[in-house]
DNA sequence: TCACCTTGCTGAATCGATTCAGTGGGCCAA
DNA sequence: TTGGCCCACTGAATCGATTCAGCAAGGTGA
């Protein structure tokens, strides 16, 4: 029963100026029009600057996107797609990083950014996600098993990942080496004489199992980057004679401080003899400092803890945090480029950013070795 | 010298399906099948079942957004406009929260989010914001006299406005009394038994100046959150027979923690008499806090804290802050769903929500106080 | 039985731009 | 003088949907 509305949203019944109103207005074609804005060579510039002031006069904003849009196929904006819940991406140091990389490019370039989060719970062909409203997709870090996935896979436009999943037949990928990223964080705590090593992992899934990770479980997994560390981590240790099943691995339920708090305090209290912890992100890392403490431990002197991502907090986390630094905001910056560049027709791309060990004061020589040596 | 392109963004050659294509395949006209989409009473469910088997065996998914756009004038789209760097938006708790609210909402009925940052250093008009894209604006806590307004104010669709500019002409506006809240922050210090007082603000007009807040300086602040924040402070410490002259107020270079520790510590050294700090945001109250510390002084015992907003750390501080808690997440489901609603023609509306002070660790009674109690 | 209403569907106009095949005039070379 | 070419601009088709007047068939009340 909602009122007729006129199919036109004009305010205040003011007709409203269009390429035609202004073609009429100095007597030239619709097309010369649309030509002053899109094509300045076809004109002289004479009768541009004439067509200029009058859209400026009838207060004319520019090409209507829509008609635009529906003409060209072009929608001017690009799609940003994760799985993660609204709640934990605006907390997440991670994603924000990432989040502001992405925005300033897209921004400069007056390209919209559309926000797609899907919901945990929901299956995903429910939730209003607007698919059909951008030119491409940057997929950020989603699990290779994630039914949106599939949804992608039949909309249209071209998709630049980044992390996860690590499919060939995408538009575009941006991640790190993981692998030697975890090759890093292990190496340099066998070299400082750690032998009793403990790994505290995220999720391994699309639906985490907090706890000890058995090797089934490790073995079902499907998030590709905590798998790329797993195995990155063992190979020091290996190489260094230490026996790799009888290093404990624990799976936290997020990505977060309490999770990795909750973690690391079961993997201590099971295994007090460990006396460095390899952590998989940073968050967790603090986690596993805070449970650390709980327990009496001081960080690095009874307990070296690891961390992932270098994200702003481990530098004013008391101790401040060892571990490996990867360029967030650049892989904001480069995946969204990347985006823009396919949409616009470049080639398919695959970038693998630069990542370092940051060694700060979360680590330390074990206590046994620093007594020895005392 | 682009290759000519088809105007048709046809994929492998195959022609796109349209609402016309479904219409033939089953034999019925094209305003039925735009029907069975927008106005399912209009025909019988048998036949709208088939036209959506139709749709589906053609692959179609949906009315193409462009199109609808132009024919209805709707966009399906809010835009969210701020002044602050990206970079700032994007470490921010405060914004953050808000964010995640506006993003719930319009994630939650398919209408897309646009982030519009203003560069602060470019004027408004060369940057490519795309006004036109979208049906409405959310303006979150921009200084009345920032150019950006005025180019807002030629742009078509509603404008709801978060905590400033405190407009009469918007279609909507969502803040908190700023005033009464720093009436209770204050309050709370002078009951404790603080007569000396410090106040620490975040900037005052678009432009920061950083240090000692002049009268002339607060007289021509543009930042209305900050001055009625300001007025409010005052009032309980004047009905405490406190001068309000003798009143250190300093402004704070930007709302983070480092600008706050420089402010606080400024302050504390050139007012060594000052028992409490009243900050006008929980960051630079921890800022504050870390000022404190590196003077050798103790929280509370030394120097009472206050903040104002109740962000995520204000909980987890060391200790834990005495401050003003604000629904911030609410702050944006209801700033978004209120442009929601005037989108859809309801009537403008004021919304100022709930506040209150919450106790924490960071305020104590004065140390000569307590020591006379003792 | 007849006028009138309701139901379920159709036809055609329309939203505002882009695009490409013209078109007429001016100029140059033969 | 003429043929050909370039320049600057125009006309008309087109993108894919929404909307509303209109129409035929069937139902209802008097």
């Amino acid at each position: 029963m909602a009122a007729q509305v006129s199919p036109t949203p004009s305010l205040s019944g003011m007709a409203s100026v269009t390429l035609q109103s202004i073609a009429d207005e100095i007597g030239v074609s619709r097309t010369t029009v649309s030509n002053a804005y899109n094509r300045p060579d076809q004109l002289t510039p004479e009768l541009r600057q004439r067509v200029l002031e009058a859209a400026d006069r009838l207060g004319y904003s520019g090409p209507n996107l829509a008609a635009r849009t529906l003409r060209t196929g072009r929608r001017n904006a690009v799609g940003l797609l994760f799985t993660e819940d609204l709640s934990y991406v605006f907390h997440d140091p991670d994603t924000l990083a990432f989040l502001s990389g992405v925005a300033e490019t897209t921004a400069g370039v007056g390209t919209g950014l559309m926000l797609m989060p899907v919901p945990p719970g929901l299956h995903p062909s429910e939730s209003p996600i607007p698919f059909a409203a951008v030119d491409g997709y940057i997929v950020y870090s989603v699990p290779s098993d994630h039914p949106v996935l599939d949804l992608l896979a039949r909309a249209r436009g071209p998709v630049v990942v980044v992390d996860e999943p690590d499919d060939t037949d995408v538009a575009g990928f941006v991640g790190i080496d993981d692998r030697s990223g975890a090759v890093m964080a292990a190496q340099h705590l066998v070299e400082l004489g750690h032998r009793q090593i403990g790994i505290i992992t995220g999720r391994l899934g699309v639906d985490p199992q907090p706890g000890p990770a058995s090797r089934a479980r490790r073995d079902s997994a499907t998030v590709k980057v905590a798998l790329n560390r797993l195995e990155g981590s063992m190979q020091p240790l290996i190489a260094a004679g230490i026996d790799q099943e009888s290093v404990p691995v624990w799976e936290a339920e997020r990505n977060d401080p309490d999770a990795g708090r909750t973690a690391a305090s079961e993997m201590l209290v099971a295994n007090p003899q460990i006396t460095a912890l390899l952590c998989f992100t940073d968050r967790i890392a603090i986690g596993a400092c805070q449970a650390a403490r709980r327990l009496g431990l001081t960080v690095p002197d009874d307990l070296s803890v690891v961390g992932f991502d270098d994200i702003p907090r481990a530098t004013t986390w008391d101790p401040p945090l060892t571990t490996i630094s990867q360029p967030l905001i650049d892989k904001g910056r480069i995946a969204a480029q990347m985006l823009l560049d396919v949409i616009d027709g470049a080639a398919p791309k695959r970038t693998v950013l630069p990542i370092s060990l940051t060694v700060r004061s979360s680590t330390a020589v074990p206590r046994s070795a620093a007594d020895s040596a005392n």
